[in-house]
DNA sequence: ATGAAAGCGCTAACAG
DNA sequence: CTGTTAGCGCTTTCAT
């Protein structure tokens, strides 16, 4: 059995106040005392129980983490900023993804709670639907939510600005000349981000006066998406010219799908995600994409909930600045002729000006 | 404050004992006095403190998991595993990302052990140089190892035939006409892992009596990658016809960095990677690769781990099947011919037999 | 500077 | 069936 302060307390003949006292440099200890206890527990390997130090303090330097699904590289990333961030403040983290279940997510929530973490990060399905983070208030335990986008204010929440980002897609694809525009989206459209870039996208559409933007609803990722897309893309003077997905894996299998069904990107057809995972860039052609801080999403939810936590009072919601990256995935309109009949296979690719 | 067992005692007129005996259904209690502690547990939202009960007991319900980086989907699949099944039998997960750290992978794995997790589950850079695996040997921690490779078998591990694998690249390489192969490895190559697949490689090469594959090293993934290769594609006659990248990551970024030296895949350049992360199957060309399954790895290890947590012996080692799936980005060797000077843009694309 | 002792919230004998 | 009580390992007054 591994030593405790007791067993160190006896070999360095001190009592466990001392030891403690020595252990978290709280307190005077003379110089040859603190020798021999730093001997003992040298010799006797001890390491102080991190479950009993919490027990009797009221905190655990635990933080909660729950996150949707680890299978987005973009709750990757926002996980991998809350690591480095807790980390480097001696806080670790309990972990679960609840894969868009609301049932798990109160549930993977209580568990949490019941380990006393001092905090929690989380990213809900759907903060408007979501019991939890009201549930959280009141149970006065301190948290900030992730990517979600509450239509209300009033839970702390790290975001970027969803609505504005839609809006720019539109300008941007209508910029490039495209008049047809379509939306596409998976299992988000459940969700309160995925809501906003919509809104914000079929606005900017509005106020150029196009009209407005089919919005393609998608269940699962990879087989049905060839299927949904090729009765509209049968007709292709109606069909749009330019897809905006709610994500970027998302992006990715339309690109794909499309291909698939012939249409080249973006020759054919314009496509743009949302997120900027990593991977984006190093495609052909590159995706085109409104990048979030992923990574310092993550540390600035960390860091406002540890601000939280020493009382500190924050800004209820921090917006943090995406960026539009138009990347090859996206080019300008063609104008539709008989000839897009003939599968010519010019290469020539729109390359964006820097 | 949140309600503590004797609350609930005293609002029920019961002693705790009988609280505690209720809660975790452990020895009898009397209908009525049952009716009793329920109605005050609600009243009081009672809800047991997981870190009191885990000093008491001698566990904690806690799993630590400690993996290279979240930004690899091959991990954060794996960790999709393992928080499976860890939920699914009550336990909850202590996480960290080490980024490839050495000491920061002992620093978190002692953190973890501070905190009295009953197990861990971890993949470290190199299981042959970590001093991880004995220590926690000795330390008597369960513990399983995760896509390490270690040359000796004798710490518990979950993990796929790499060297196997390797060799089965070669061949199916080999088969396709390809006589100057080529491996390109990233910041895997200090890896146990990434030496086996290239072992087996190599030997599947030799068998064949190719002359050795050139090994390209690569420090970071994106810019460097392109100068990287481009000295060596500058001749054509000698570059390898066939790329084996150490992942599917850098497969992904090899295909990209080829495209804009104006080569394409698979029609001058096969390339396959490892891992089977999902995003490559939406690609165009649909990566070719050998496929882990990730998912069931992080379950096989989880359920080794409690296995071994619950007494059982289990097999040191468990070699869980792989698949080698020769997606679009590999094709047939091409004959070169002066012609490969000429920037043709057929698109006769190779795609795989059934 | 150091020790004694009372918790932190819960579990688990041991009595009754 | 239920209550008493002694821990689990550490922190923290309060004395000395």
């Amino acid at each position: 059995m591994i030593a405790t302060i007791r067993d160190v307390a006896k070999k360095a003949s001190v009592s466990v106040a001392t030891v403690s006292r020595f252990v978290n440099d709280t307190g005077r200890v003379s110089n040859e005392t603190a020798f021999r206890v730093r001997a003992a527990i040298n010799e006797l390997g001890f390491r102080p129980n991190a479950v009993a130090r919490n027990l009797s303090k009221s905190h655990s330097r635990t933080l909660g983490v729950v996150i949707p699904s680890l299978n987005n590289p973009v709750f990757a990333d926002a996980v991998a900023g809350i690591n480095a961030e807790a980390r480097s403040c001696g806080y670790t983290l309990m972990f679960t993804s609840t894969d868009y279940n609301l049932e798990d997510e109160v549930r993977t929530v209580s568990t949490l709670l019941d380990y006393r973490v001092d905090g929690l990060i989380l990213t809900v399905a759907d903060s408007n639907i979501s019991l939890i983070p009201d549930m959280l208030k009141n149970a006065g335990v301190p948290y900030v939510l992730i990517y979600n986008q509450p239509s209300t204010y009033q839970h702390p929440t790290i975001t970027v600005d969803n609505i504005g980002a839609g809006w720019e897609v539109a300008q941007a694809l209508i910029g490039l000349g495209h008049e047809r525009l379509g939306m596409v989206a998976g299992q988000f459209l459940a969700s309160d981000r995925a809501d906003a870039r919509r809104d914000g996208f079929i606005n900017g559409a509005a106020e150029h006066g196009l009209k407005e933007p089919i919005v393609i609803e998608v269940d699962f990722v990879s087989p049905h998406l060839e299927k949904t897309l090729a009765p509209i893309y049968a007709e292709r003077e109606t069909a749009p010219s330019a897809l905006f997905c709610s994500n970027d894996l998302l992006a990715i299998s339309v690109i794909g799908a499309l291909g698939r069904l012939g249409l080249d990107v973006p020759k054919d057809v314009s496509v743009i995600g949302f997120d900027g995972i990593a991977v984006g860039t190093h495609l052909h052609p590159t995706l085109a994409t409104v990048i979030q801080p992923s990574y310092e999403m993550g540390r600035a939810a960390t860091r406002q909930l540890l601000d939280r936590l020493a009382g500190k009072d924050c800004p209820m919601t921090k917006i943090l600045p995406h960026t539009l990256r138009i990347g090859e995935s996206a080019g300008p309109a063609t104008k539709l002729s008989p000839a897009f009949l003939i599968n010519s296979n010019q290469k020539k690719q729109w390359r964006p000006s820097k």
